[in-house]
RNA sequence: GCCGGCGUAGCUCAGCUGGUGGAGCGCCGGGCUGUUAACCCGGGGGUCGGUGGUUCGAAUCCACCCGCCGGCGCCA
């Protein structure tokens, strides 16, 4: 490797050491004779000074013309100065450049979000977006050690289908060789016939979604964290998902302290902690008549009435056994009370809204077909789907997880685009 | 898809009762040995989103189109 030591690494060594940095120049000031360069890695941002007559013939000139973002080699002398940011800077002995800026670069403060979308692949470099994906990264993390320590094996399911999951007009059409084929909305039904084998399964990867939605929660393509379990009813899914829920974020609680300060988002575990209001879906119609809205039995809420229900919650709740009409026609019908459904939604408190969706799956052949015609479908689009059914079929539950909607939530993004590295909105397919 | 907004220098914007396009920042040149995306002096930089129309004359008025932003519906 050509770089041993990184700018954390530097900050912690003691004054006198000899460091050697490579990075990037995030910003530069000059004063004649001495020269400031805040350098930037991974891991963040460091103070190397630079004299002249401190450093060898002709390349103090030489870095006093670098533009920004060019990256350096930098070999200097650790010192402790209560004058440098962090009360830490590298005294440069030497400097190399290793890749020049060609040009001045575009990204700077007080630039408006248009101009930072067309040029992300370089916005990218900010502290901000840098910690912003070490806090996904270490979301995903804490997600697969939850699911490993409780059994579950992770899966990979295919993005080219032919058959939607809930039969809509919001999938992704391409040719597939002259045949038609779709981009996948969800992995569920892949997953459902995984638990014959596997019993407990989960993936993590991208869906698609061809929804015009200029809102400030939709992506075109979005990460969906899965999960299927078998011979589990809605109560133990529920169990399941506040449990994982709350791994996830104490697990970023614990590895992302420092982006989580940068960013400066004060995020305490206890508010996503184990267990989370259950409300019916018949009560929160009631809560939102309370509250003025004019809904009806089988409506499905919207952003207002969402944001509001959500208001009288300080943690995570579950909204549960939802009107039949309002939701896919594979959700299992409540024996109790046939008007609803055994499943619910995760929403998150302070307007974030739906993060989680989920609930148990007819397992019953026959049902399953009666409920696809309901729903005005054609039971020979599902073919494979419904064999689950005929071959030793089990009650089995499984939800899915958006995870840009869930750092929003968690981060307080002001768009769920922030949560990506490059999002896909209807608008935005490039870079 | 619906409603609203915006499009002028590299960036952020002013200019809009029609009369030869401006500022700040950045950039370039010069100065400065403790700055915190420093400061001081000087300089270059434009198909005013596009097309058509009204007019002696359009960044400015009108029509259409394109692009993006914000919100709604839909959803994770």
């Amino acid at each position: 490797m050509l770089k041993k030591l990184y700018v954390e690494d530097v900050k912690k060594l003691p004054e006198g050491s000899e460091a050697t940095l490579l990075g990037w120049v995030r910003s530069k000031r000059s004063h004649g004779g001495l020269l400031f360069i805040d350098l930037r890695d991974s891991t963040g941002i460091i103070q190397v000074t630079i004299r002249r007559g401190e450093v060898p013939d002709g390349s103090f000139e030489y870095v006093a013309r670098l533009r920004r973002e060019s990256a350096i080699k930098v070999s200097g002398v650790v010192k402790h100065d209560p004058r440098a940011p962090d009360g830490v800077e590298l005294r440069c002995r030497s400097i190399e450049v290793i890749g020049e800026s060609l040009d001045d670069f575009p990204i700077r403060k007080g630039i408006k979000i248009k101009f930072l979308l067309d040029n992300r692949h370089l916005h990218i470099r900010s502290p901000r977006v840098t910690a912003i994906m070490k806090i996904r990264a270490a979301l995903l993390k804490a997600a697969r050690r939850w699911f490993e320590e409780n059994g579950f094996i992770e899966i990979n399911c295919p993005s080219f289908i032919t058959a939607a999951v809930e039969g809509g007009a919001t999938l992704f059409k391409l040719d597939y060789f002259g045949r038609e084929a779709y981009l996948t909305q969800s992995s569920q039904f892949y997953q459902e016939a995984a638990i014959y084998s596997l019993e407990k399964v989960y993936s993590i990867q991208p869906s698609f979604r061809a929804e015009l939605s200029r809102t400030r929660r939709h992506l075109t393509e979005f990460w969906h964290l899965e999960a299927e379990i078998a011979y589990a009813e809605l109560e133990d899914l529920l169990e399941v998902i506040e449990n994982l829920f709350y791994a996830m974020v104490e697990g970023v609680c614990e590895q992302a302290e420092k982006e989580l300060n940068l960013l400066g988002v004060k995020l305490d575990p206890d508010v996503a902690k184990p267990p989370y209001p259950r409300i019916t879906y018949a009560e929160a119609l009631e809560i939102l008549r309370r509250k003025g809205f004019d809904v009806k039995w089988g409506d499905d809420f919207g952003a207002d009435e969402e944001r509001e229900l959500s208001k009288e919650f300080e943690k995570p709740f579950f909204v549960t056994h939802w009107a039949r009409e309002s939701k896919a026609f594979y959700h299992m019908p409540d024996p109790a009370d046939p008007r609803v459904c055994k499943n619910a939604d995760l929403l998150t408190p302070g307007g974030y809204g739906e993060v989680v969706g989920g609930g148990q799956r007819i397992h019953d052949y026959n049902q399953l077909i009666e409920r696809i015609r309901e729903a005005g479908l054609n039971p020979e689009d599902y073919k494979w789907y419904l064999d689950l059914r005929k071959y030793g079929s089990v009650p089995h539950s499984g939800f899915g997880l958006g995870i840009e909607r869930m750092l929003w939530w968690m981060l307080k993004l002001p768009h769920i685009r922030d949560a990506c590295l490059f999002p896909r909105t209807p608008a935005r397919v490039y870079p």
